[in-house]
DNA sequence: CACAATTTAGTTGTGGGCAACTCATCTAAC
DNA sequence: GTTAGATGAGTTGCCCACAACTAAATTGTG
């Protein structure tokens, strides 16, 4: 039937750069009363489900290097909700603790997602294929966030 | 099963995101030869698609608004793909033409879905799936870039 | 112990992306 | 014809994202 192996609509990428940019305007809003961009809002699920983990670990866990999460942390501590404590037995790590007022907000996102998931106005089941087909495409492409510097490549 | 709403991969969010970054992620070794970000990319199927479209009608299409839309224009303006022309009609609207160069890269391009959809590992009938059920996300969402100046709300 | 290789955060530079604005032009209503 | 409102493109400011780099600390090896 298709015939433009370029058409825009007729492949995945484009329909899942699209929809990645509407789901996160949808966020927005609700976003915004928290003080949160999305991104911080990652960072912020990151750290209720597990708090004081070292940048590292963030880093791995969302998939961003530190030349994305040193000043996103840093916006996240400017406004209260972390901060951040270099370790002491090794003194590279960083460690993030969520303050109190971090560790309450999540008391405000808690209702987000499943309002989120009624705007999407996707059936339960698709919502579990959906996950299960993206989560096939990140496991392609490995999630780490790619070491860029040239490690000795062993070729 | 699962107890916390918060919980990062139980949400769509995450695994949308995180897939739509490894996806521009592979994609970029491919576009790199031929001197393209993917969102000049994007902006560059469009215009094999259908030559000559208005800056307006281009944002439309791949839901940019002007402020995304018209520094990328310069830089493939700038890089010889692209010219800008602004409209004898209607002085206000300005007609993007690809250059002999910007249509001849199409023949370099035409190769990349296919590469990379091999990369991706998903079966033909989880594609057609993965693809109506963002689509179903994107049509919720609508993929306007979004009037965000408030004309006068009829409320 | 000494020293090379690695790891951790951070910085700089470039390119999206959106909000909010400006400016010029066009259209509609009068 | 004037003028109010709408529209098209651009700019500014802020935030994310990655490449490439730096500096400091740690680990491993001889």
């Amino acid at each position: 039937m298709q015939i433009n192996p370029l058409a825009l609509d007729e492949q995945l990428c484009f329909p899942l750069y699209s929809s990645e940019k509407t789901v996160v305007a949808a966020y927005r809003p609700l976003l915004a009363p928290l003080g949160l961009t999305y991104p911080q809002y990652l960072v912020m699920l990151a750290l209720w489900e597990q708090d004081g983990q070292p940048v590292s670990t963030l880093g791995r866990r969302l998939g961003l290097d530190s030349g994305t999460l040193s000043p996103l942390l840093k916006r996240l501590e400017a406004s209260g909700r972390i901060q951040r404590h270099r370790g002491t037995a090794d003194e590279r790590v960083v460690t993030v603790q969520l303050t109190s007022e971090g560790a309450a907000l999540r008391e405000d996102a808690v209702g987000i997602p499943a309002r989120l998931f009624a705007q999407l106005g996707l059936e339960a089941a698709e919502a579990v294929e959906l996950r299960r087909l993206l989560a096939k495409i990140c496991s392609t492409g490995q999630a780490t966030p790619a070491r860029t510097d040239n490690p000795k490549d062993p070729s």
